[in-house]
DNA sequence: GCAGATGATTATTG
DNA sequence: CAATAATCATCTGC
């Protein structure tokens, strides 16, 4: 991918991989699990095996007694292109396993090489379910994105409805894709405005997207939930914060770092210059409020000559 | 655990 | 285009 700019400040990439801090909660393995729970435990057992396929067989054929795991309803085998024609079944969740396996591996050949043991579309009507899975047109989603066959990639998003669990990434592929797309035009790379308004100019369609707005990545219900619990109470417990990360749909990090910004930005005034801070400060003194630590002082805060700290106004932005 | 400072990104406005 | 405001994340101390 592309570093975008480093500013020559040493920032800190110690806990991030490669791309820095997506605020998207789940760009990889987090809760991938959850969604295959009858399954995921086979999962790297399969997965390696697929690596191991993958890796030997364009010179020699991989020994056999890959024939362990047969199970019942709709099975599928994957012809090998060799010498040896070996069959591997697998029932079509298994494969979609493997798939979102090696997408979070991020091996494109690999995905590419999974695709093409597929059988075709119209050999069978097990063949178009496959095709119709989730999980495989995303990998062949991503795969025109890595190929640059954008329109393609922008007709598979949007023929086809996708589940909930997969609209965060697809949504990035969507705007990276039209984001590729503007930056081959224009020969140089992209700032942050332009991709704002390449995201306005082209947005989410339906079959990725399930209207919720999202302002700064999160949605705007969830950050009701999160700014009426602060109105009751700016320290929730660690049980309120549980509760409050499930409903909104956000970590426990997520949450905690919310209300962390939302008291600081409750207390410092605003983002005024040094001599209008003291200034304030200097009126908090006089009006005599009291700081959030040892007492909880009922935060109505008397506003008798303050400035306007924006407490209790919501006025956010709905575009 | 939290406060404080600060970086990075996003959203909006001139 | 630049400038600004708003938002989320991280780091450093305590």
């Amino acid at each position: 991918m592309m570093k975008p700019s480093t500013t020559s400040s040493s920032y800190h990439h110690s806990t991030y991989d490669y791309h820095h801090h997506h605020n998207f909660p789940s760009t990889s393995a987090n809760l991938y699990p959850a969604y295959y729970p009858n399954h995921y435990i086979s999962q790297s057992n399969i997965s390696t095996k697929i690596e191991n396929d993958d890796s030997s067989n364009s010179d020699l054929p991989p020994t056999a007694a890959n024939t362990s795991l047969i199970q019942n309803p709709i099975i599928l085998k994957l012809p090998n292109s060799n010498n040896i024609e070996q069959t591997l079944t697998l029932t079509i969740d298994h494969l979609a396993c493997v798939c979102e396996a090696i997408q979070q591996s991020g091996k494109i050949d690999k995905l590419i090489k999974l695709l093409q043991l597929l059988p075709v579309k119209s050999s069978s009507p097990d063949a178009a379910l496959i095709h119709q899975h989730d999980s495989i047109l995303k990998a062949r989603a991503i795969i025109y994105y890595h190929q640059s066959k954008f329109r393609e990639l922008y007709c598979l998003l949007e023929a086809h409805s996708f589940d909930n669990h997969h609209h965060p990434e697809l949504q990035q592929l969507w705007y990276k894709a039209h984001y590729m797309e503007a930056q081959k035009i224009r020969g140089r790379a992209l700032g942050a405005v332009d991709k704002y308004r390449i995201r306005r100019k082209y947005p989410l369609p339906k079959s990725i997207w399930d209207g919720e707005e999202t302002i700064y990545c999160f949605k705007e219900k969830s950050r009701q939930a999160l700014k009426e619990c602060y109105r009751q109470n700016r320290y929730p417990t660690p049980d309120e914060k549980r509760l409050l990360a499930k409903k909104t749909g956000l970590t426990l990090t997520q949450v905690s770092n919310w209300f962390k910004n939302r008291r600081q930005r409750d207390r410092t005034p605003r983002t005024q210059d040094l001599q209008t801070s003291l200034l304030n400060q200097a009126a908090y003194f006089a009006a005599g409020s009291v700081y959030p630590h040892g007492l909880f002082g009922a935060p109505s805060s008397s506003s008798s000559t303050n400035q306007p700290i924006p407490s209790a106004n919501s006025s956010y932005i709905h575009h």
